[in-house]
DNA sequence: AAATATTCTGCAACTCTGTTGCAAGTTAGC
DNA sequence: GCTAACTTGCAACAGAGTTGCAGAATATTT
């Protein structure tokens, strides 16, 4: 796929199997993943080590971002093009406690909080669980 | 002080000596804790894992409630009386990106969110990071 | 197409976080 | 004070995440 090739470089990160097999996983499977979960699906093909890296690459590009969970820390894809200056996200989260699956919710904002005096808000990280359509 | 000894009562745990350190801990701090925290203050006192389990009893018996931050895990006091049944909590978590304190904003409640059919909420967790008015 | 500079990867080693089993110590209730 | 039930500390382990370094792969220049 050269769309892979064509993100990475956009980002300006060199073109690498690991790259495009850590990428298109997340194309793939459409939830977020753990570093745990990439690791079952290409741990034979590459070093745990190499898919930390690769992961945090990511994140610093703004290809990836973090998704805050009771039990760990996954990464899902950023949908509008985050940069290395700004992740920008205010959609929400949500994990389904019966399947395990966390996803984002692109389409539902994070609706608007009025703060006290002094509070200088500069990120948002809403997370629902419950159970989801599928498992429902 | 009584007033820990009946805290622990009321959740039907006998009183000892790092319940009541852990307890007044969190009473004294007001900000939420990591493991580490505790164990940083407590460490010399008490072993690594029976501050674990510590953590683990008040979890379940409603007397402090996890905390999702971007690095970790914390937990803080519950204020309302949670059970051992039921954990109610739908107050806002803010994390000072300077000081790196979290504190629970128990005034302000999450706004409610319209979710599509077939999403079954359960539990909320509302994280906002940026600058707390100690460090502004 | 080959040489070079730059960047990635794998390995080894390590730290930090969290868990489990078990024996010894402590608490609460009689 | 005695007993049953619970809690603690220790040791050992499992998992998550990081760092340094040498060798391999990529992009770039000529």
């Amino acid at each position: 796929m050269d769309q892979l090739r064509d993100t990475l470089k956009v980002h300006n990160l060199r073109t690498t199997t690991c790259r495009e097999d850590v990428l298109s996983t997340f194309i793939n499977r459409k939830n977020a993943l753990s570093h745990g979960d990439l690791e079952g699906a290409l741990g034979e093909n590459y070093d745990r080590v190499t898919i930390y890296r690769t992961l945090k690459t990511f994140l610093e590009k703004g290809i990836i971002h973090k998704v805050l969970d009771d039990e760990g820390l996954r990464y899902a894809l950023c949908s509008h093009s985050c940069s290395e200056e700004k992740h920008q996200h205010d959609h929400i989260h949500f994990k389904c406690s019966s399947c395990g699956e966390t996803n984002c919710l692109e389409n539902l904002h994070i609706p608007a909080v009025h703060l006290p005096d002094g509070y200088q808000p500069e990120n948002f990280n809403l997370l629902i669980q419950g159970v989801c359509p599928k498992c429902n």
